[in-house]
DNA sequence: CAGTGGTCTAGACCACCGA
DNA sequence: CGGTGGTCTAGACCACTGT
């Protein structure tokens, strides 16, 4: 059970007396919190659990996507298989043409609805056994599972008209709008994961938060 | 003149000396440098200049958006007016319906090509006097000349079809693929910018940086 | 080894808030 | 007024780095 929002944390020297620390101590612990957003000060009254802030440009996953707008996400496989990567991808991975990448493509469903087909190519040296370990729900998960989340991510995002085959996966007819979104993802300077998803734009709508909170 | 990335800074202890201050407030000091980006710890090495990283997000104009591409950004001014707020820009600029907002729509281009069509609402009362000093080719060099530089924004991101007003415009034909953008930008707390462009999809695409860098 | 940052102690004084 | 967070002191020990 978390604490709602608003609900006073105990003072510092509480702290102090309940854990024989020093109040230095107790304020670094805290300072954690507070820049993680979790907890927020105000002088003269007190700590407090924090609105639940927005993070600003979070790299989220389409799971998390969905879950945090209350949809059910869903995820059918259509490809899954080693390939060897190329001049495109194998540049955007950071590793040589012809190298054994992952390709993952799925078609991803919200509340039942379709919304997006992607295709996510991984760096295979990076996820050894990826492919025997049965499928995630959430390929974010299964990178934060080896320690590979996502630091840094950088969209490249467009409008365009579905194409025939686009069009026959996402129920649509072609040449009807749809939202590109060509991602690469990185982990402390390894390349993990390069994506491009072509959302319905009828029922998909991103949202962009920048700058800081 | 500043340091280069990776130079060393002067040790904690160094600085305890040469301030004859406590230790613990040199590293409360550091770490408002470090959180800002400026510093970089490195244990039992020392403190260095950090590389400068891409700041995530980073909130950008069309204008600035477009010089980083190496395009030259040009503004043709529409409309520029006091209106009435409707009952949506009310709430998104945190006013109440009937309150005179500033409606600038201007027709942008890059290299001068035809890019983006966007309606700007300004909240009246933070920019006395703004329609009447002459229309910047700026808005967000104009908004920090009076202290109102974005820190926050909130994209809303779609794509569609061009409608017969917004392709003739644009130089489209009515069904042609744009993306939308509509921005909420906001600084301290008050809302300084609600806008909706649309953009040519054929000749825009978007960059979103997530994450620290 | 000496020097670095990381962490911790056990106090202290201040400005601010609410009753 | 008492309680809160904000800041500061003058030490201490640790793990780590480079030579």
């Amino acid at each position: 059970m978390n604490a709602a929002p608003g609900s006073p944390a105990p003072s510092e020297r509480v702290l102090v007396a309940q854990f024989g620390v020093a109040r230095m101590t107790v304020r670094q612990a805290l300072d954690a919190l507070v820049v993680e957003g979790l907890l927020e000060r105000i002088p003269g009254r007190g700590t407090f659990v924090a609105q639940p802030r927005s993070v600003a440009g979070r790299i989220t996953s389409f799971t998390e996507d969905m879950r945090r707008r209350g949809l059910l996400p869903e995820s059918q496989t259509l490809t899954a298989r080693r390939e060897q990567a190329g001049t495109g991808v194998a540049r955007a991975l950071d590793i040589s043409p012809g190298d054994c990448v992952i390709h993952w493509r799925r078609l991803r469903r919200a509340d039942l609805q379709v919304m997006c087909l992607e295709d996510a190519y991984l760096n295979e040296v990076l996820l050894p056994g990826f492919l025997e370990s049965g499928m995630p729900t959430s390929l974010y998960d299964a990178l934060a599972a080896r320690g590979l989340r996502p630091t840094w991510a950088e969209d490249a995002v467009s409008a365009d008209h579905a194409t025939q085959e686009e069009a026959d996966h996402l129920e649509l007819r072609p040449g009807d709008a749809v939202m590109r979104v060509a991602r690469r993802a990185v982990c402390r300077d390894k390349v993990v994961e390069v994506s491009r998803s072509v959302f319905r734009a009828d029922r998909f709508t991103m949202h962009v938060q920048l700058g800081a909170g």
